[in-house]
RNA sequence: GGUCGGUUUACCGAGUGGCUAGGUAGUGGUCUGCAAAACCAUUUACGGCGGUUCGAAUCCGCCACCGACCUCCA
């Protein structure tokens, strides 16, 4: 199978081509949200980014196994001994079981991720459910010599690694360095060293989160999950880590850390990570509370939003950059977000009606292969866009009979919007069920004509108060060159 | 303090040595009973200073400012 897809892979700092490891399968996971409180503006970022990869990976024909995980246990609040598990401070909060929470809050994101039309993934395991596993992959570690227990707590001893294998290589650390500049926060005594970190963590009497285990009644430490999950369903070497940058460091460094001391090797190929929503020039986050949730963003009901966004004018939104750069919100951004979809969504609808000439005067395959370009180009869904609008500029030319276009050419049009637009981007038309359409339709078919025999009759302040009427109504009318066009507001 | 990244026109946002990215907003025009849409044309750029080059937004150096990571985080 082939392909001409290159990816900027973090650990090179550069574009490599794609080649999977055994093609046509392609492994794909991505690091999924920690679920204790709405999914915000921030969560949509690498859902969407990575769900354009999965659309374009099977696109061009792979089978892809995507694995997106949900952290539903283990992160603490901070590194001490005190911390508590962010999932149960706020099940105490809330009076809920742990679990209660969980599930609350995951079926917020994946109801949010499916208005914002990305598709599931193949595989959407909990760390809660891989304990076994987990306490597995400890073992391991411990038999490789990588890891020491104190005290009912595992860490990993990331001294011992770095003299066999380069730790910090993803996110250009230098262990001095860490040395130097780790916090030293309460609780730590039992750690050799500041930079290492928890395998498994005893729990303290009040902890509800609890499994028994071979060191102590405790629970998994914040990064083991994704080492465990990902090569249990990819493989022990699978083709792509995706996530949001800020996890780079340490999350993923220590992935890769378990993930080598355990295995022996390097598990994954091409790590890809997105970049961060940011709001007046600031990372948006749950802990720095300058965080948009989507429900706000789809309601409109928060303070710093002027009105409500749809969940595909987000998605274009984030579309419009590429997945490297950050983006900053502002109303101003989103509103022209809405209008330029609107104008791709508008031109698709127009597509279906182009009356075909016997040439063409404007160069469709140029514009497929421009299109595929831009994909095969790290993704860069901004210059797609920009493809994608002088398809939209060739559609109204045609359509006002300025350009021509074949028969042949106008399928082929259609093809290339049908392809990108909808299934690469993942756009959709949110407009109304089929049902009601077809009697919205009859109905405006019986106003437009006696509003054109009041025309005829030059009657125009009853064809005007029918325009104006029907706004009043969300409906808008265009009296063009031949006929009348009418669509939702 | 350390590491890394960014600074593009009114706003958003591509672009890595010479050729109009694109969207939104603005202006003028075509069309039109009016309005709208569409199309055409068009205005405001590449943080500062220096260097390399026939030529730099693009490469190099210095400076300024902003941000990310070094705690949990998408």
């Amino acid at each position: 199978m082939q392909n001409n897809l290159a990816l900027y892979n973090s650990l090179s700092r550069k574009k490599e081509p794609f080649k999977p490891l055994h093609p046509p399968f392609v492994g794909l996971y991505v690091c999924g949200p920690t679920v204790y409180s709405d999914a915000h503006l921030g969560h949509a970022r690498p859902a969407i980014t990575f769900d354009l990869l999965y659309r374009y990976l099977m696109h061009l024909g792979y089978r892809v196994r995507y694995v997106r995980n949900v952290t539903d246990v283990g992160h603490l609040e901070n590194d001490a001994d005190e911390g508590e598990d962010k999932i149960q401070k706020k099940a105490r909060l809330e009076h809920l079981e742990p679990m209660e929470v969980v599930q609350k809050y995951l079926n917020n994101f994946l109801k949010n991720m499916e208005k914002l039309n990305t598709l599931h993934p193949s595989i959407e395991p909990r760390a809660s459910g891989h304990i076994i596993e987990q306490q597995e992959f400890i073992k391991s570690i411990i038999e490789k010599g990588y890891a020491y227990e104190v005290n009912g707590s595992v860490y990993f001893d990331v001294l011992k690694y770095s003299q066999k294998y380069p730790y910090g290589k993803l996110s250009g650390r230098v262990l001095e360095e860490l040395q130097a500049t780790v916090r030293d926060l309460e609780g730590q005594d039992e750690k050799r060293n500041l930079f290492d970190f928890a395998l498994w963590k005893k729990a303290a009497p009040e902890h509800l989160m609890r499994w028994p285990s071979p060191w102590s009644d405790g629970f998994p430490g914040w990064h083991l999950e994704c080492s465990v999950m990902s090569t249990k369903y990819l493989g022990n070497i699978f083709d792509i880590h995706g996530g949001g940058m800020d996890l780079q460091f340490p999350h993923h460094e220590c992935e890769i850390a378990q993930s080598t001391a355990a295995l022996g090797k390097e598990s994954v190929r091409y790590w890809i990570h997105n970049n961060m929503i940011t709001i007046n020039g600031q990372k948006m986050a749950r802990s720095l509370g300058n965080y948009i949730t989507l429900d706000q963003l789809f309601n409109g009901e928060h303070p710093l939003l002027q009105q409500k966004y749809s969940p595909m004018t987000v998605r274009f939104f984030i579309l419009q950059a590429h997945y490297r750069s950050t983006i900053d919100f502002s109303n101003e951004a989103l509103q022209a977000a809405e209008k330029g979809l609107q104008k791709l969504l508008k031109a698709t609808a127009t597509l279906k009606n182009l009356r075909p000439s016997s040439e063409s005067t404007v160069d469709i395959k140029n514009l497929q292969a421009k299109c595929y370009e831009a994909m095969d180009d790290d993704l860069n869904s901004p210059v797609l866009l920009s493809n994608l609008f002088e398809g939209v500029k060739y559609i109204n030319s045609v359509n006002d009979s300025a350009e021509k276009l074949t028969a042949g050419d106008i399928e082929l049009l259609g093809n290339v919007f049908r392809t990108f637009v909808f299934d690469i981007l993942g756009l959709t038309d949110e407009g109304i069920n089929a049902g009601d359409e077809k009697l919205t339709e009859g109905l405006m078919k019986i106003i437009i004509d006696l509003r054109q025999e009041a025309k005829n009759r030059k009657e125009w302040s009853t064809s005007d108060k029918i325009r104006e009427d029907l706004k009043k109504a969300g409906i808008i009318l265009r009296d063009v060159k031949d006929g009348v066009e009418w669509e939702r507001e």
